[in-house]
DNA sequence: GCAGTTGGTTGCAGCACGCAACTAAATCGG
DNA sequence: CCGATTTAGTTGCGTGCTGCAACCAACTGC
């Protein structure tokens, strides 16, 4: 019974703080931020994982590729990601962030760090730490391990 | 410096953790889950507080009426909300939860919470906790205080 | 070299959302 | 008490992200 109500606990809250940080980024943008929500994830997913093929973008992202490939199609419009063939498979490309890409994503981050030291400046430095630490847990078992997609399936 | 990348890494959990969230629904619908991501969640505020007048209900969710409006529609339309106009202001209409709604609200819950903990099984009581008051903190510092949409406006 | 597979693009549809225009009901001032 | 203004909610319109399915082009295997 107290498993119960605290695991539904947390879920409340993990509600309530999925969308309180959604719901950060509408405000943001009004307010000069330089990415969109997706533009930024997917920027700075291609920055990290250098030249990815689109595929493997959409995989690491959950999207589907169509999805994927608007949105690249977006950026390398606004020359923030390069584009290039894949020498081993001329129907693949590979992504990369170009240098005005690597400028604005800095710039994202930036205002996003910022924004958010303001909203968390009265946290401790133990406490941010703390949750950094639950938070990418928590999102390492949301996705990875054995049920990202499949909920309830005997296979 | 330390503070610099405290909060970088706050921010990219964050980001990964709110997505990965999110992304928890769509696989749950087709898994059967009783209530979209939306539904849900103005249902549960609404059976959180009481009668409560639409505009109220869009206020704390911080979404536009007509959005509000749309959604209650569906709700009442799928018998789970009832809506009754305010006896102090024949415009406004109160908003509760009916008998079918309080059942699907509680079926989402347990579905919800038994994938979350399906999820989080190896997770100690006490780290689940500790998220959970975080997590609820957050919450709070992101939408309650003093930069909830205006992140830097002078004023 | 042809059949089958795989990476990516595009047409289509669904959904949530915000803004603006609108209706109806309340409230205010004369 | 009546006209003017404000307020609650609804609806039209446009936007953005998303998935699915059909499609094209390039690779792979026999």
């Amino acid at each position: 019974m107290t498993e119960r109500d605290d695991i539904t606990a947390l879920e409340r809250a993990l509600v309530r703080a999925a969308r309180a940080v959604g719901r950060l980024d509408l405000p943001a943008l009004a307010a000069g931020a330089p990415l969109g929500k997706e533009a930024y994830v997917m920027l700075a997913r291609v920055d990290e994982m250098g030249p990815i093929r689109a595929s493997d973008l959409a995989a690491t992202l959950k999207l589907d590729t169509s999805t994927v490939s608007r949105q690249t199609h977006k950026l390398v419009a606004a020359g923030l990601i390069e584009r290039t063939i894949d020498p081993v498979d001329g129907r693949a490309c590979l992504l990369s962030v170009s240098e005005r890409g690597r400028e604005a994503l800095a710039e994202a981050v930036a205002f996003r760090r910022a924004q958010l030291a303001a909203l968390l400046r009265d946290w401790s430095a133990r406490d941010r730490g703390h949750l950094t630490t639950l938070l990418d847990r928590l999102a390492d078992d949301l996705q990875q391990p054995s049920a990202p997609d499949r909920v309830a399936q005997p296979t």
